[in-house]
DNA sequence: ACCATCTTGTACTGATCGGTCAAAGATTCC
DNA sequence: GGAATCTTTGACCGATCAGTACAAGATGGT
């Protein structure tokens, strides 16, 4: 058959996307990839490439699709940086409490297994977490804090979030995710609140090391 | 050769560990096992039976091993869960700092695979997950704080635990692992002065939710 | 209508997977 | 010393891995 495409890419790659989010790199066989997206192994190659070019591709779809989402809650709260940030968790919450995708995160699931991947797919990895803290720290650009204060408080964000994903593959309850992202909101409150307060102590992962 | 154990069991089960924490269940394959344990197959299956049972053996191991330090680390500072919590960060930056180890942390590796091993091992994981949870608890347990919020704290720690694992896999440097370690623990510092000055608001993910 | 181009399905490659088996050597018990 | 038991080695098993080759069919341009 064929001549023209008989089917659509981005459903194609969504379909692989979750395969590779479901069971991991090393777990994800072109068998499963194929039967989850209704392709052969000649439509797979001619248009993603090879497994590690359509993982690429997967990681890419993936920070799209969430991080466009990440990107709404955070600037959605301009000025209170805490609603932010809470707004933030709410997102990933929900999507791990999504039963319409599998639990954890692609991107968490593939930093765990960073240094098993070909060196392109660990930049990438290591690009969507840093794409990730940025956007992070975006949203609390405007706080009356050192920028190193800042900066660990984006860092400390997105590793609460890996921390999130780590948890709910292992079947950690809804709440008690829920109620580690609430504690994560008081310690940016709170951190901000005492930089405000002028304790605006250096910070330790920066320059005073 | 042979007719009595060639081989040190304990020395097999640390590399073999080793490797599974480098690599993953799904990558650890047996000939890399056989390597670095320096054992052929047979020997294998004679001794730690298949590649699951040596891999429940390893996550014992692991467990025994590093269990033990986060106790000493835990209890070396009764009266003051702050300085406990401080501790047992410390231990866990340094074993992420070891370069003669893996980077990250087996338990929240397998964690992130634990939809995908086999039931024995997924319950192996959590199970030892909530040891830990217990254990950073019970550090907390001499505080003035409403037991919900203790169990929420506990699970804070072990949650920001999983995030350094992952993060230090992605190659992020230890000093902003250090910072995001340090403000976990300024979180349960002011949560507890919180709890201490009255503030006793009700856990979200006991009861109360 | 014809031909170049593209897609698709299937069959195949060599490599590697986890696991098993039997031969051979070493030890222990009697 | 000899039989029984154990460990080790290395070859071997079918299954599966990622990737390739190619024939067959469908399309579009002319």
């Amino acid at each position: 058959m064929s001549g023209r495409k008989q089917f659509d890419v981005g459903t194609a790659l969504e379909q692989a996307m979750r395969v590779f989010w479901q069971r991991g790199y090393a777990d994800a066989s072109l068998d499963a990839l194929g039967i989850a997206t209704g392709l052969g192994r000649g439509s797979l190659y001619n248009t993603f490439g090879g497994k590690d070019a359509l993982f690429r591709q997967c990681l890419d779809r993936y920070a799209e699709t969430y991080g466009t989402r990440y990107e709404q809650a955070l600037t959605g709260h301009p000025g209170d940086p805490v609603r932010a940030v809470e707004a933030f968790f709410d997102v990933v919450l929900a999507r791990i409490a999504d039963p319409s995708v599998p639990s954890g995160c692609l991107i968490a699931q593939s930093a765990a297994q960073a240094p098993m991947l070909d060196e392109g797919s660990g930049a990438c990895v290591r690009a969507l977490l840093d794409a990730q803290r940025r956007r992070v720290r975006a949203a609390l650009a405007d706080s009356p804090a050192a920028p190193g204060v800042l900066d660990d408080l984006a860092t400390f964000v997105v590793a609460v979030n890996q921390s999130l994903a780590v948890l709910s593959r292992a079947g950690t309850p809804d709440p008690e995710l829920r109620a580690v992202a609430r504690l994560a909101c008081t310690t940016v409150a709170d951190t901000l609140a005492h930089a405000a307060a002028g304790h605006d102590r250096p910070a330790t992962s920066g320059d005073a090391g």
